[in-house]
DNA sequence: CTTTTAGATGAATAAAAATTCATCTAAATT
DNA sequence: AATTTAGATGAATTTTTATTCATCTAAAAG
């Protein structure tokens, strides 16, 4: 017998996140998906059930990447600053790196198909960081605000980053990043 | 002769609003609109050709209300932080009020539709705040950043606020906005 | 009050998209 | 090398969705 081709369902992700990108998810019909993917349609539904089991897989696959980029490097041992920034670039390239991934959750949590586990299982990837913010409110390294709107004010400045790097095609020096990781640091800490 | 209803062009907008917010761009088909909206769907086509004169003119729509809020209240005469602070609140406030229009605005940027033009509009409307920013440079105010990026930290803050009020069905109080706009504050503020 | 004109309707039609399937490979097994 | 099994193809089919249109109002004009 032959085997599944790995590298088919890579190309099939591929196509989706550079389709969405450019088209929205609204934009994309398996036809599409198909051409862009250099494969027969009914290829496509050789590795997915349908249009729905594919967003969902993708989806996943997205929600996963992030866990496994978000804390690289960090040691929840480090001293209270330190780990911050680490955790900072780590999120702020990844969401560089991989903006049509990002781009694409946030249009899937939008479709008909994403499950609430999904959603979920996003929100829990920075719980991490949620107990270092924590930390750092003991510690009284940075300010007593709760950590919901601190995440959100940390969170928001760098996925803005990201969508300006990607649509305004900027180049972001690690000068730049330093500069940027600068105004959230002096955002956060007590005075 | 019977005149065209300005209620049904409303409703009509409503609808697909509140459509793309549960079911995103990807989701909503005419029959859902018109469901929605309470009408024929052969009526939907007496106010808009087609679907996508449709989705063109409601993003056109939005965008210029974002407009109509972002200045209000605010002169250009004011001192430095009062003059922020105005536009900051204005900000959040419509961000969080029109939340559907803001996510509509950025499904509709990813959908087939959409114009450069349109794009440039957006943009533009934030031509003021650069100009503040700038006298808060030459005043020695705020940070010698590039504005490019510190605008991406303002509105990625902002953004992030109105989203998580949204998800999470959070109530913002006046407190709650003044201690983000104290983060906002205390990361863009010179050393 | 009658006529005219354009809005409103929703079933019918057309267009687009998803999905299937008969047929054709290519890899693995014997 | 022959056989078997499952992947790959893309045209054909089914399903979904956009759009039209014959018919029916309701408002304005005369």
């Amino acid at each position: 017998m032959k085997p599944k081709d790995q590298n088919k369902m890579e190309a099939i992700y591929r196509a989706m996140l550079g389709l969405v990108r450019q088209r929205g998810l609204a934009g994309i019909t398996m036809q599409q998906v198909a051409r862009e993917a250099k494969m027969a349609t009914g290829t496509l539904y050789i590795y997915f059930k349908n249009k729905e089991a594919l967003v969902v897989a993708l989806t996943d696959k997205c929600v996963q990447h992030v866990a496994s980029n978000l804390f690289r490097n960090y040691s929840a041992d480090a001293p209270f600053k330190a780990g911050f920034a680490t955790i900072w670039m780590n999120i702020v390239r990844h969401r560089i790196e991989f903006f049509n991934e990002s781009l694409f959750i946030e249009q899937s949590f939008h479709s008909p198909f994403v499950s609430d586990e999904t959603k979920l299982a996003l929100k829990k990837n920075f719980d991490p960081l949620l107990l270092l913010l924590q930390r750092g409110k003991d510690e009284k390294i940075i300010k007593d605000v709760d950590s919901f709107w601190m995440l959100a004010f940390i969170i928001g400045g760098i996925n803005e980053i990201a969508r300006r790097v990607n649509y305004f095609n900027r180049k972001v020096s690690q000068q730049v990043l330093e500069t940027n990781f600068q105004l959230c640091w002096d955002g956060i800490k007590a005075a």
